[in-house]
DNA sequence: ACGCCCACCTGGAGGC
DNA sequence: TGCCTCCAGGTGGGCG
């Protein structure tokens, strides 16, 4: 599911109902996702207050005030569902509730993915920047130092298309496939340009459409394709306004283009892009 | 070190 | 209806 602008809505809607609060009793109802839950974990989780959320990348990182970081990858289908407190109770579990969280104030907040590609680990908050999932990582798009420069020093002597590039989070994290899709067509730059080639010019429009695609999207809820829904059970919107994601046949919606978009498979995942405004 | 392929898992859509 | 194939917002391990 989430790309950087469906973690970031996900973290947004959880603030109100988690930070400040205690974790009275965590259950889980399901050990094996993409990594076993912690070991321990209801143990040392419950009692602890939850003093900030935090993101980096596609990763949500709970502060807890024993100085411990519950880090929580979301996958592709993973969601955070907040349930009030007299419905909490009466509302049986869904098929894929696989963790529990309940809040001091009666709140309940549920992490369900049904494909289990998702994670939680238990770090030291000191130690969250040297754990191998986050060792390497590259700059966060929407950080005021990442610019064109910053991008094009990342692409050099990369021989990969430049979509792969924007996948691989050792380049810049937060992209995935819909947002490199977009990106890519913002800038008119052709999915399948050698990375390196994308330098100076290009790199600055690039940065441009990345943050401008992930921004929008945020303000939207981010896109709900099958699985992303915010917290409260709101949809996200920006799918309304994809240019070319998952638009295979449509007319390209630049003006007066008249081509229509095509797709494509690189790196094993789905690439649409026009082959007229894209170069 | 880099770049590619595949696996991990479930469910929805479309074809026959 | 049912069964089969393909596809899906991510990541990381193994291979050449």
């Amino acid at each position: 599911m989430p790309e950087l602008p469906e973690v970031e809505t996900v973290r947004r809607g959880l603030v109100p109902r988690m930070v400040g609060h205690r974790i009275v009793r965590l259950t889980q109802r399901r050990k094996d996702l993409r990594v076993p839950l912690p070991a321990r974990f209801a143990e040392k989780v419950e009692g602890r207050t939850i003093e900030a959320i935090d993101r980096r990348a596609k990763y949500l990182l709970l502060r807890l005030d024993d100085g411990q970081t519950l880090i929580v990858h979301l996958g592709m289908s993973g969601r955070m569902t907040l349930h009030d407190a007299p419905s909490a109770a009466e509302h049986p579990f869904e098929r894929h509730d696989h963790v529990v969280f309940d809040m001091d104030d009666g709140w309940q907040v549920r992490f369900n993915d049904a494909r289990r590609f998702g994670l939680m680990l238990l770090v030291p908050t000191e130690a969250v920047a040297e754990h191998k999932a986050f060792k390497g990582l590259g700059p966060e798009p929407l950080d005021a130092l990442f610019d064109g420069a910053a991008l094009a020093a990342r692409l050099r002597g990369k021989r990969t298309p430049i979509k792969a590039a924007l996948l691989d989070q050792k380049t810049l994290v937060g992209v995935g496939n819909i947002y490199a899709c977009e990106a890519l067509f913002l800038s008119g730059l052709s999915p399948r340009r050698s990375a390196h080639t994308v330098q100076g010019e290009r790199a600055v429009r690039l940065v441009e459409a990345i943050r401008q695609v992930l921004l929008r999207s945020i303000d939207d809820g981010g896109s709900t394709l099958r699985d992303h829904v915010q917290p409260g059970g709101e949809l996200g919107y920006f799918q309304t306004r994809f240019n070319v994601y998952d638009r295979t046949g449509a007319p390209c919606p630049t003006p007066g283009c008249g081509q229509l978009v095509k797709r494509l498979v690189q790196a094993g995942r789905s690439t649409f892009y026009c082959a007229r405004c894209q170069r």
